[in-house]
DNA sequence: TTGCATACCTCGAAGTTCTAGGTATTATAC
DNA sequence: GTATAATACCTAGAACTTCGAGGTATGCAA
């Protein structure tokens, strides 16, 4: 792995992953293009991650798969369940408090109290 | 680990070290600390977080280390070298990309040109 | 003198991401 | 007709971090 690369990539694919299912079916080669579209070629994540991630949510529930042929060609699509929607809810929270909280050390100075 | 918990802190503590060290020497402990307190609790690294990363900050030669006696106790107070520095431009520009790039896929929808 | 805060440290476990490689089909280019 | 690229899926091994638990030692307060 890139030894200068601390890359801040933990727990993001699934986050991307979740969020993009949100809303429409899409299979596994499609999201890893949208991911790299999506976040205007920051994010470019290969096959060999998006499979694993969608592979693991899918074994612990977070979504269902339904293959399907698809011009001669078979896909799986992947849809959100329930619980991987309280999933994606729950690690958007986590995202949003964390980038929060590491933007107030990075412009630090400002140190008002907190309620 | 928390199996149910990605924690997005890839890289999160080397950031946030080499932020504090901007501006004032510090010492282990007293990070470990700094850190708790300017994100209002939501980012806690042990010590077996932060000692890691400084050891290894100062092997790369981003930070350098100064033994210095306080009051009969010894505490190793490291700052900030020009090649640290450079570092954490590098790190701080690499977050905000990625942070932005999610919050993109994260609020959906708008899909504007990218310039 | 007992306990707590300070102050440093290491180790093993666990989980992720990454690159590289592999298979197979369809569409395109020559 | 055949070679090449794009589609579409997959796994394996390596590497990196973070994390928690545990260990050592000093100073100060009860």
């Amino acid at each position: 792995m890139a030894s200068t690369n601390p890359s801040f990539m933990n727990g993001v694919p699934e986050l991307l992953v979740l969020r993009l299912l949100r809303g429409r079916q899409m299979y596994g080669y499609e999201i890893v293009q949208a991911i790299r579209e999506e976040t205007g070629e920051v994010v470019n994540l290969g096959e060999g991650v998006v499979y694993p991630v969608l592979h693991a949510l899918e074994k612990s529930g977070a979504i269902t798969s339904e293959r399907r042929p698809v011009g001669g060609r078979s896909r799986i699509y992947y849809s959100l369940s329930p619980k991987g929607a309280s999933r994606l809810t729950e690690l958007t929270e986590l995202w949003t408090r964390l980038t929060g909280a590491v933007q107030q050390v990075l412009v630090g100075g400002a140190r008002a109290g907190l309620v």
